[in-house]
DNA sequence: GCCATCGGTA
DNA sequence: GAGAAAGGAG
DNA sequence: CTCCTTTCTCTACCGATGGC
């Protein structure tokens, strides 16, 4: 979803990052971070609509197409550049004199209202799935490996960000607007450059109504800082810009029944509560379910099984149930308080003073282990292909799981046994797990889920602790020793090693051939490039020659770093095909991008 | 051909 | 994708 | 204490894939 880099949230009441209080509140006139730097000298900024539907990266090499990218990981994206291609809106070549070598343009695919209808009346007689709104018949269409069917659905697109080359650089963001549409882009006609927020708050009141006339579904406004060299002063604040934020229109509201509450078991032992509803329309889904986060959101609501509550869609993604209904309160209904046992394994839970979460602590509570195997194969850590819910739930049942270490003790033969297992999925499960054993260690310790430690911290930590022994051993101080490690997690990682079975965990995966070490072992000084020496880089999506991980060999030859996500700190960007968020978010932390050519070439001087 | 499951996206 | 909680740095 | 970052958990939908 989204135009442009990811963008704060309209404020929620509290009033210290948006300009939402401004619209919302007359009398706030208190001008408020990220966009405060002006609004009286001469700053001005652009206000954009924010379109519906499906954001898409295009990436053109000497002014000709070369490749469109979605959003995702771009590690096992697929390739999209085909149907990008039949989106008529898209030129296949820039409308440039002596285009730069590499043009970056960000935009929405969408589907127009009409095209969307006409869609889903033509699936309604040829008796398919009808399309539930335009985004997801886009994103939907996106994905589709049939370009031909692409082609047909008509897509259209519109482009708001441009990044040359440095040099080549617009001055502002309006000048790059048009700029896209002189080299051949569609750029929605209804943006504005204003001078005042009072300006941005009556183009942002203008466009609630008028947006009901548009073609095409829209979500909100976009509003940046038009200079570019002010973005650059402002810089970013966290995961967002300061110089753009989103100005979201209000969720839709509708009542619905409280039919029942579920408890579900995360991975850590956390007791989620989850309202199951009686299903209502909203924003062009069905909801039948919110989560109720904890105990005291719970007590906070005073939620009664078959209360009348109002629920919305939090950003036109996220079901949230707003509030009760008191009043339409059923006699005796009953409260709903959070138990006092695991609803898995009925050993009882605990909540830690100051604690907003309820937990199993029972170290055998099949929910837990089935949790943790699922994240032991997710995406960021072994990547596991197949390994889903289901299928853990069915080897934790048969007691083919116990552990993560039992995955590789797997065979075709054994997984043939479970229900709808046949030979050509359990082989490519066996395969899937071998393949997970090259993983870095750096994933294998996010894999472990120990309490704090998700792929930043465990990339801290095998930085600093180059094998596990060390980690295992060492005292929770020196764990604390990095920056950026305090003492709970210190604390957190030290009491992991030290129980038994996860250490006896550690040898087992150890023997099956896990990654347990750091690859930058012994460095050949000869190879060290000066430009590579200590700067961090970022592989994303996938590269036209190079597998992943010789690209990351080269770099560590050569005196770099690689490193699993985009911060402040990272240095370069490489980027593959089906690039994706890593390379929106190098784009908006300003971070030098390569390609594999570029890579090389500096590998070479 | 239908159904369940998985992975990816918003 | 949203949002809550909680940890770390200063 | 405040600001920021990180972790963790949650929903709905769509297309692809493999089992039967």
């Amino acid at each position: 979803d989204g135009n442009a880099p990811p963008l704060t949230p309209p404020c929620q009441g509290g009033g210290q990052d948006g300009i939402m209080p401004l619209l919302s509140n007359e009398e706030n006139k208190e001008i408020t971070p990220p966009l405060s730097k002006g609004g009286q000298g001469g700053v001005s900024y652009v206000c954009e609509l924010k379109i519906d539907g499906s954001a898409l990266a295009l990436t053109y090499e000497n002014g000709i197409l070369v490749r469109g990218a979605t959003r995702g990981d771009g590690v096992s994206g697929e390739d999209i550049t085909q149907n990008v291609k039949t989106i008529r809106s898209i030129p296949l070549k820039l409308n440039l004199d002596n285009p730069p070598p590499v043009v970056e343009v960000r935009g929405e695919a969408f589907l127009s209202l009409a095209v969307f209808e006409e869609i889903n009346r033509e699936r309604e007689k040829t008796g398919e799935q009808l399309f539930a709104n335009p985004r997801n018949a886009a994103a939907g269409t996106l994905r589709q490996l049939d370009s031909k069917v692409v082609d047909k659905r008509r897509l259209d697109f519109f482009a708001y960000t441009l990044y040359l080359d440095a040099g080549n650089e617009q001055n502002t963001q309006w000048d790059s607007l048009e700029l896209l549409q002189t080299i051949g882009f569609k750029v929605n006609p209804n943006r504005k450059v204003c001078y005042s927020l009072d300006e941005v708050r009556e183009y942002y009141e203008f466009w609630d109504t008028e947006r009901r006339n548009l073609p095409y579904m829209t979500d909100g406004v976009v509003v940046k800082i038009n200079s570019v060299l002010l973005q650059k002063q402002l810089g970013f604040t966290q995961r967002f810009p300061r110089w753009a934020i989103a100005l979201k229109y209000p969720a839709q509201e509708v009542p619905t029944i409280v039919e029942a509450v579920t408890v579900q078991v995360g991975r850590t032992g956390a007791l989620t509560p989850v309202a199951e509803l009686k299903p209502v329309q909203l924003a062009g889904t069905t909801v039948s379910r919110a989560s109720l986060h904890n105990g005291d959101r719970l007590s906070e609501l005073n939620l009664h099984i078959g209360d009348t509550v109002i629920v919305r869609k939090a950003g036109e993604i996220i079901p949230e149930v707003v509030r009760v209904l008191a009043e339409l309160r059923p006699q005796n209904a009953q409260l709903f308080q959070m138990p006092s046992c695991c609803p898995e394994c009925a050993q009882p839970v605990v909540r830690e003073k100051g604690e907003a979460v309820t937990r199993c602590i029972n170290t055998s509570c099949p929910a837990i282990l089935r949790g943790s195997l699922i994240h032991f194969c997710s995406r960021d850590a072994l990547d596991i292909n197949g390994v889903g819910e289901k299928l853990v739930q069915q080897m934790v049942d048969s007691n083919l799981l116990t552990s993560a270490a039992d995955l590789y003790d797997l065979t075709a033969e054994r997984l043939m046994g479970l229900e709808r297992m046949g030979k050509k999925l359990a082989d490519k499960l066996v395969s899937a797990i071998a393949q997970s054993k090259n993983k870095p260690y750096s994933r294998v310790l996010y894999g472990l889920g120990i309490r704090h430690v998700g792929t930043v911290n465990a990339q801290l930590l095998t930085e600093r602790f180059t094998n596990v022994e060390d980690l295992a051993t060492v005292s929770a101080a020196a764990i604390e020793g990095v920056y950026g490690i305090g003492p709970e997690i210190a604390q957190s990682v030290s009491q992991w090693f030290r129980v038994p079975a996860n250490q006896s965990l550690i040898a087992r995966l150890k023997i099956a051939g896990l990654q347990l070490h750091s690859e930058i072992k012994s460095q050949n000084l000869a190879d060290i490039n000066l430009q590579f020496a200590g700067k961090i880089f970022v592989l994303t999506g996938t590269l036209p020659t190079l597998k992943r991980d010789e690209a990351k060999d080269l770099i560590v030859k050569a005196g770099g770093k690689v490193t699993g996500s985009v911060s402040a700190k990272t240095d370069y960007v490489v980027v593959g095909e089906d690039a994706g968020s890593k390379l929106e978010k190098a784009q908006s932390l300003g971070i030098k991008i390569l390609s594999e050519a570029e890579l090389l070439e500096l590998l070479v001087t």
